[in-house]
RNA sequence: GGGGGCGUAGCUCAGUUGGUCAGAGCGCCGGACUCAUAAUCUGGUGGCCGCUGGUUCGAGUCCAGCCGCCCCCA
């Protein structure tokens, strides 16, 4: 691959139902970071998609009276309307039921039985549908599966199983000598104190039905899921199809994932790409869960509400804001109504949006609305150059929290140039100058340098509200879209034509009245 | 059973290798200002840093135990 390719994947999401809140904060989040690095001038492929196959899905159209295939037709654009509805940029959308995937599927099987990596072998043990998983007795919780609460089938059948116990050493050294490999820390430390147990092979294959891929050479079994999900991350950017566009892409920068899947992504995933001599991700990074507290939805659980039932509310750019802002990262986090509700109004309609109404309103009123002429270096007053400071330092700061994979900080980031930029606004008050004629000078300096800032926030925060970004950007009589723009190119000061006409217009974010 | 993590102001959280580390934002109280979405700026209130021992000249920061919460286990 080269240097300036960035590529980005998102779980593939299990398509047994429709999208909730935690589907949608890790989409937001990989999203963010994806439109960050394109404005950094990165070449960005941006995957996400749906696993499609699986004794859980079959099961789920079974029970709708459906083929599988019907099912997953029917409900894939539920997810894909969605992404949509959150402004997801997503460079591709693979679903495991494509052409494209299946035959690289077989291929990346064969090679590896071809190598001896897998091999033919008897499975006994409890299975669990839920779980899509075998589960040993000692995991489960009164005879059932403490995840599911439903009592694991016995299974014996005939399987092919990866000599994935080969690969622990290998794994381990893996996470010792890359640092960057399992994201955060804490993460790393649990796959590692677990793989240094040691590891069984992994029985990939099923017989006892036949939604899924077929074993090229053994076509009464079927592909485990797992298996076959994880091989979408390359079957989606042409392996064993398009070899120039794969070496270009791959390995992949970041798989983000949930905490859930971690092991599979960590530990199964590399295994499998160590014995086909692929190369492999440069980090796996597990995010926490979200959990519903507070009053509104305290009866919900987060599995049952919808992202759609706050977009209404909030807003497409509302919400990703608020769960890139509210949630460290790594860790697990809450979400109420309410405290969606107190960011929202605090830092987007107070903070951002009144900056934005404030300024705009101030060059309409003082400047009938034209931008005078960029300050000289020499015009420059501490205040400005207090100002200019912050910037960078907001925008240094960020580059460094997304390079850390934590976008809760790159946002905190931002706000810490958007407060500089309301506390610059009272140090130089404006409306001050304004009734003094020969502060004539000072007052276009002051504005000007204020709807600069603005320009240079549309920049900073259009990876995270593209859309309140692009109004703004329209708004300072900017051409064209801003995410289109980089930070290299644009991130200067002084870059907004004198004479330029800006325009007022209704509030970026309205606030919004908590009783309602 | 094994492995990992969390518990710091009302709330959400920062706190590298132990010594200005007792912080930020929100909330709350007061002041300033009026360009703006009753927004903004500014000052302040507020915490036996889960509990108990230990190591140390000195510990949210290391060790042990305990209490509470949580995650992972192919």
């Amino acid at each position: 691959m080269s240097d300036d390719t960035f590529y980005l994947t998102t779980p593939i999401y299990y398509v047994n139902d429709v999208p909730h809140l935690g589907h949608a904060y890790t989409t937001v989040a990989a999203d963010f970071i994806c439109r960050f690095r394109r404005m950094q001038g990165r070449k960005v492929h941006f995957l996400t998609g749906t696993d499609e196959h699986g004794q859980k899905v079959l099961r789920t159209a079974e029970a709708k009276g459906m083929s599988p295939r019907q099912w997953t037709d029917q409900i894939v654009p539920r997810w894909t309307e969605v992404w949509k509805a959150l402004d997801i940029s997503n460079d591709d959308f693979i679903r495991t039921t494509e052409q494209r995937h299946e035959g690289p599927v077989q291929e990346f099987v064969q090679t590896l039985y071809d190598r001896g990596e897998i091999y033919a072998g008897v499975y006994k043990g409890l299975y669990c549908v839920g779980c899509e998983a075998f589960k040993v007795e000692d995991e489960l919780v009164d005879g059932k599966c403490p995840l599911h609460g439903t009592e694991p089938e016995i299974v014996e059948e005939e399987n092919y199983f990866f000599r994935l116990s080969n690969y622990a050493d290998r794994l381990v050294d893996l996470y010792e000598s890359d640092e960057r490999f399992v994201m955060p820390e804490s993460r790393r430390n649990e796959v590692l104190g677990k793989v240094r147990q040691g590891l069984d092979d992994l029985s990939i294959s099923r017989v006892s039905f036949d939604w899924g891929i077929p074993l090229p050479w053994d076509e009464k079994h079927v592909i485990y899921v797992w298996i076959d999900a994880l091989q979408n991350y390359i079957t989606a950017i042409g392996y064993a199809t398009d070899p120039e566009r794969f070496d270009e892409l791959w390995p992949a920068d970041i798989h983000l994932v949930g905490k859930d899947i971690l092991w599979f992504h960590s530990v199964i995933w590399p295994a499998m790409l160590m014995a086909l001599d692929l190369p492999l991700p440069k980090t796996v990074f597990a995010h926490g869960y979200l959990q519903v507290g507070g009053e509104k939805m305290s009866k919900s659980k987060l599995t049952g509400i919808s992202p759609h039932d706050l977009i209404g509310t909030f807003g497409s750019d509302g919400y990703r804001y608020y769960f890139i802002r509210e949630v460290s990262f790594g860790q697990d986090g809450n979400f109420s109504w309410e405290s969606m509700l107190d960011r929202y109004n605090a830092d987007l309609a107070n903070d951002f949006g009144n900056l934005a109404s404030r300024v705009l309103s101030m060059i309409n009123r003082y400047l009938e609305g034209r931008l005078p002429a960029p300050p000289q270096e020499a015009e420059l007053t501490q205040a400005e150059r207090d100002l200019i400071d912050a910037h960078a330092k907001s925008l240094s700061h960020m580059e460094a929290a997304i390079d850390k994979v934590l976008p809760h900080q790159a946002a905190k980031a931002a706000w810490f140039f958007v407060r500089k930029a309301n506390a610059y606004v009272e140090e130089v008050a404006p409306w001050a100058l304004a009734k003094e004629p020969a502060q004539r000078r000072r007052l276009e300096i002051a504005l000007y340098m204020l709807a600069d800032s603005l320009r240079l926030l549309a920049l900073m925060t259009s990876p995270m509200i593209p859309r309140a970004a692009q109004e703004l950007w329209r708004r300072l009589g900017l051409e064209g879209r801003v995410e289109d723009r980089t930070f290299v190119d644009e991130g200067g000061w002084g870059r907004l034509g004198a004479g330029t006409t800006v325009e007022t217009g209704e509030a970026l974010f309205p606030r919004l009245d908590p009783a309602s």
